[in-house]
DNA sequence: TATAATATAGTAAACGTTTACTATAATGCT
DNA sequence: AGCATTATAGTAAACGTTTACTATATTATA
């Protein structure tokens, strides 16, 4: 069925051994005309080598796996994504792909599927829903993994992260500051992980250190391929019952979207009634009604530096793991009412990167 | 490094043979005793089967390639992506992933990375830019591929696509009904595709049809990765020469939220100073401001019958191609002016599915 | 001219599976 | 008991590479 080694070099009246010096162009020697005739052959035969058998014999694969919740939560995973894949082809990786919509269960059967094609490593945005913790401690003698933007409070390993107390922090504590009191916090769709846990810390942090008693938490329901359905509807049922908030910060942008909309269609207005902030700064933020205020992610940076851990791991360059902790930053536009800002203000956080 | 069905049969006292026949409960007799013995073993070991060896074996192995633009033009493709997953899973497929950006030097480059790992089928939603046609006609040859969503015009072979000449212009007709005629067209980031200028034929045929001579199109910047800053741009210079427009078809929901903001910006309202339309109905569609009109694809039947016409073609099941053309749908919101349609109404048209 | 060194090419083993073929033990039938 | 049949398990070849090792021709050196 597919042309190998064998027909080119026959093709070419050479041994396989020199077909296979000429094409990974070793330092073998080989003389210039036989080099010629097999390049030639193997061009006329349109010949792919197969990487499942140099897969076997080198024992290597050259492809990493990549598991993520789901594409459909705003652009953000796909930035993460389009980062990794370029970093990961610029290394030689070719990138197997699955989702696991935020399911242990799924997850943990795509990370042994990838296995099974030997991937030489794994990037990883866990989910937070019936995970195996004991799955990953197993796991981490087996296989290199990087976890991104979220991790697994038990397992140790390398991780690439947003610091997301701060990004929270911040976003509140600028509310606060342009006089707000009653905050409310809306949460997204999936289930509780590391990232929105923290930016609940986050929020929690900027009330106590003001002194701010009122606090409220609004959970939308679960469905991750429609966030901002979920937290319309959620936000519509918290809105009817008049809670009186003047702010609100929403753990993505997503999830200030669909808020948005909700506040409009209860008659009120955003930022005058309510002001909001969202968390991401998708690629939509600055072109929605109300141009949104929101936490920036440097997410090109995060998929970069996915894969570099974890090629530095499979090179086997280094044993203890790396904590790297990306600085968010605060974008403030109009949704929070800082029209005076004019359009587009960056916040004068640092963007250095800290790693611990 | 690797456990492999060695260690298995080792550990299990048998022969290797008789582990790959436990583990691939192959219909051969085993007696049960044996059977458990090898199954203990090979879960005691963590034992995963390469897929390297057994698809050198068997010379197949059981993944296909998805070549996609980009995952930034909103939610459409990223719908389309999951719908593939999950039924390429549900087939027992796994998926090894590329993004073109929309450029066919990539796209070929992706397509022989994918046949060095001997997919046995692609799924690819073509580059329209620096497209090398004869490798197409030669690769037809030597392995399946389905397109979606757009396709080669000169390269015969399987393809699902919206009937987007359709799907225009029941658009543009309904901003004709409702007393438009000076409707302008934008274009978005991608270089001219088959869907895009179906897009466009169908805004002409409208036009044609109702006699009306006014026709503008409105091209943008050819960053994929910005698609509404890219139509937002356009569209401020566009409408700083007063273009005197009352209604806008934007071929896609991300360019025309970028031109609703845009609009906003000169000080103009929609619906009431100028109608939108967009094309695909992301999911953020009913969320922004002026709830979009749009022209709904279904996503994910083309996703999952993108899976089916390939499995098919795998399994030799057929030799002619097939070419399965999908019905848009016209979902009427507030931005074309009809706001008696209240918030959301589903245009009429039929909803059955063409194929020829 | 004989010999060492070098340039060039080929042979064969190994990677981890699957499976056709072969071998042996257990059972059924007369 | 003797033979055919069946149940069960093992042996070895093959898939397409890479590469250590071996072989030969060519060139350099004395």
């Amino acid at each position: 069925m597919w042309v190998t080694i064998k027909d080119v070099a026959r093709l070419a009246g050479v041994s396989i051994a020199t077909v296979s010096r000429v094409l990974n162009n070793s330092s073998y020697p080989v003389a210039q005309k036989t080099r010629k005739k097999v390049l030639k052959a193997a061009e006329d035969l349109d010949f792919q080598p197969s990487k499942l058998a140099a897969g076997l014999r080198l024992e290597k694969s050259a492809a990493i796996g990549l598991i993520f919740p789901s594409f459909m939560g705003g652009t953000f995973y796909s930035e993460i994504f389009h980062a990794i894949e370029d970093e990961a082809t610029a290394n030689g990786y070719g990138i197997i792909l699955g989702s696991s919509y935020g399911e242990g269960k799924k997850e943990k059967l795509l990370i042994n599927l990838f296995r099974e094609r030997r991937v030489e490593g794994l990037i990883i945005i866990p989910s937070s829903h019936n995970v195996d913790a004991k799955y990953y401690q197993r796991l981490r003698k087996r296989i290199p993994f990087v976890f991104v933007d979220r991790y697994l409070p038990g397992i140790d390993g390398d991780r690439i992260t947003t610091d997301n107390v701060k990004g929270a922090y911040v976003a509140v504590k600028h509310l606060i500051k342009l006089g707000h009191e009653e905050i409310a916090l809306l949460s997204g769709p999936e289930a509780p992980c590391t990232s929105i846990q923290d930016r609940i810390k986050g929020y929690e942090k900027a009330l106590g250190e003001f002194g701010i008693g009122f606090r409220k938490m609004i959970e939308t329901e679960k469905d991750l391929s429609r966030p901002k359905k979920c937290a319309h509807e959620a936000m519509i049922s918290f809105l009817n019952n008049k809670p009186g908030i003047s702010a609100l910060f929403a753990v993505n942008d997503p999830t200030a979207i669909g808020a948005l909309r909700a506040i409009r269609e209860v008659g009120l207005n955003v930022p005058d009634n309510i002001a909001v902030v969202g968390y991401n700064d998708d690629e939509i933020a600055p072109f929605i009604s109300v141009p949104l205020s929101t936490v920036a992610q440097r997410k090109e940076e995060m998929g970069k530096m996915a894969v570099r851990l974890l090629v530095e791991k499979i090179h086997k360059k280094r044993e203890i793991s790396r904590h790297i902790v990306l600085e968010p930053r605060l974008v403030v536009r109009d949704s929070c009412g800082a029209k005076s800002f004019s359009r587009e203000t960056v916040g004068a956080m640092s963007e250095e990167t800290i790693e611990n």
